[in-house]
DNA sequence: GCCGTTTTCGGCCCGACTGTTTTCAGTCG
């Protein structure tokens, strides 16, 4: 069901590759890839859009792409895209793929020289008949080269943890480049994505040229890939591959300006460039410009001030109705890092932790939290250390000695218990009742009746929490084979709280779950999962996400002080 | 292909960079 909105999309995504290649004009392309966005972002089936009639009234969505939405969700097919597919070979779309490539080339090179694929391609380089097409030279056909080994050599999107750890490595040392001051991240790092493809950096610095040249002099560089006076962008060796740093120089005069363009995203960039032309404005990376006149351009405040706009968070900026929303003044307020008052999942040693309990309490009250909750693994987990019965109790009465120390802070009593085989949960009543929260997780038969597995234990009274909901992993897993809707839904009817599960490389629920969830009115709990010291730091990205999907500070549990907290789970 | 109380036709975000040209096209973000 849910993944009928994606399909539709790549059909769209599709046809406006085809359509590139094909020269029809760009904003055709355009049209379909915003349909096809669109698709992606919607929290409702499309089917049930088609049902009340309001497909057509989504802006971007017209006549043209609501007959063929309706005629995939009848036929199963898009005459349109077989059409269009038969000029087209399948593979020739890849070759987009390739930087420095694009749709004219590939057109020329498809008619003059028959490519068909990559093969053909790199035959018609060696050969040198590429270079002697029109328009073509020498060094085209050299940039070409350099792409296609781009994209054979890793360049994949990598997490966000990453990319954010690189990005500060590379900013802490472009501090001591010669005349540069406010330097920030960009692009969707900074709207807090949670996979990044380039990192981009934005700074201000009196000479360009000079901080463009120390900054591809960086350590890890081992291949630069442009550098200017405004602009260099290199290759950094890091442990999981080669990864592209981009870095913009502009002036003090037009830094918000730039911020803003190049946080982006595209689409809003592109609202915000319409709202401009409305009022006969003009909006670039360096400033807001009436005639020749710059009226703002020093801070993001400025920019968005001329519209009567507020500076909107960098992970609302996805054109997902921000703009339109803010221009009535019913922008949504969003949670913050601060907001979160404690961990609700972290493991200790006496599962498959490092830290021990008295340690969990030293990191939490440093982070500013007041409370943790310790949610170690049930006996099914055996890998993990999984508790016994014997051994939750013991650590229960442990947390209890710990507590009564303490002042302003506390351990919640938790476990992050295995809901097993038949749906069952890996610990007998009368202990769950002894506990602060309940965590129930899949942690094994990924793909034997999980959503109803999942469903029993949301049924289950004691049950408080499902632990990472669906499972996926972002570098490298599918995740379970799992309902996700069912699971929301049933939570919704349940009363239970789903978690928003924040370490870098689950982030589970991801934001469009978490969009539906808040929409059917579910509670998230955001827990780090951490079992080593530097793993409290994963709360920001989870934060992140929750931006990402809206959420609000009442939509969130761990925002209560822990007395509220409790109560709530008790209801 | 989408969209509209300044338009149902003629617009559609803007600029940098590169490489090929000799005034511009393609690609990118």
């Amino acid at each position: 069901m849910e993944n009928r909105n994606k399909e539709i999309a790549n059909i769209f995504y599709r046809i406006a590759d085809a359509l590139e290649i094909k020269g029809e004009t760009g904003f055709k392309v355009v049209a379909y890839q915003k349909a096809a966005r669109i698709l992606e972002d919607l929290t409702q089936d499309v089917q049930e859009l088609v049902n009340s009639g309001q497909l057509a009234e989504i802006p971007g969505i017209g006549k043209g792409m609501a007959e063929k939405i309706e005629e995939y969700l009848k036929t199963g097919k898009i005459k349109r895209y077989e059409e269009v597919m038969k000029d087209v070979p399948e593979e020739l779309l890849k070759l987009l793929e390739i930087p420095s490539l694009g749709g004219k080339t590939i057109h020329l090179m498809h008619k003059e020289l028959k490519v068909k694929n990559l093969d053909d391609l790199k035959r018609v380089i060696e050969d040198g008949s590429l270079e002697k097409l029109y328009g073509m030279g020498k060094k085209k056909v050299e940039n070409i080269k350099k792409g296609i080994e781009l994209i054979e050599h890793a360049h994949e999107r990598m997490p966000i943890y990453e990319a954010m750890t690189i990005a500060e490595d590379v900013i802490e040392y472009l501090k001591g480049a010669p005349g540069i001051s406010h330097i920030s991240t960009a692009g969707s790092l900074r709207r807090m994505k949670e996979t990044i493809g380039d990192i981009d950096i934005l700074a201000t610095g009196k000479d360009g040229q000079k901080t463009i040249q120390f900054f591809v002099r960086h350590p890890r560089v081992v291949q630069v890939l442009a550098e200017g006076d405004t602009k260099g962008s290199v290759l950094l060796e890091t442990e999981a591959g080669k990864r592209q740093v981009d870095l913009r120089i502009v002036e003090a005069d037009s830094f918000g300006a730039a911020l803003q363009y190049f946080t982006g995203s595209k689409a809003h960039n592109i609202k915000l460039r319409g709202l401009a032309k409305d009022r006969g404005l003009k909006i670039s990376e360096y400033g807001v410009f009436k005639g020749e006149k710059k009226i703002a351009g020093k801070t993001e405040e400025e920019i968005y001030e001329v519209f009567g706009l507020p500076v909107f968070p960098p992970e609302m900026r996805e054109d997902r109705g921000e703009i339109e929303l803010a221009l009535e003044g019913k922008l949504p307020e969003i949670i913050e890092l601060k907001d979160i008052r404690g961990d609700l999942h972290v493991h200790s040693n006496w599962s498959d932790g490092v830290m021990t309990l008295e340690e969990l309490v030293e990191h939490g009250k440093k982070l500013g939290y007041s409370y943790l909750a310790v949610c170690d693994h049930s006996q099914a987990a055996k890998y993990a250390h999984g508790l016994s019965p014997d051994r939750l109790a013991e650590q229960i009465k442990e947390i209890d000695k710990i507590n009564a120390r303490l002042k302003g802070f506390r351990l919640l009593k938790g476990t992050e218990v295995d809901i097993l085989a038949d749906g069952s949960i890996d610990f007998p009543d009368s202990l769950l009742k002894k506990l602060d929260l309940v965590v129930a997780s899949i942690h094994s038969g990924f793909k034997k009746n999980v959503t109803e597995r999942i469903i029993s234990a949301l049924k289950h009274p004691l049950v408080n929490i499902i632990g990472h909901p669906t499972g996926r992993l972002i570098s490298g897993r599918e995740g379970y084979d799992v309902d996700i809707d069912k699971v929301i839904e049933a939570a919704a009817q349940y009363g239970k709280i789903l978690e928003l599960n924040a370490y870098y490389d689950r982030l589970d629920l991801d934001e469009f779950n978490l969009k539906k969830a808040k929409e059917k009115g579910i509670l998230i709990a955001i827990g780090t999962d951490t079992h080593y010291a530097h793993g409290f730091q994963m709360m920001r990205f989870g934060v992140g996400i929750a931006r990402r999907a809206w959420l609000n500070k009442k939509d969130v549990l761990n925002t209560l002080p822990a007395d509220k907290l409790l109560k709530t789970m008790r209801k």
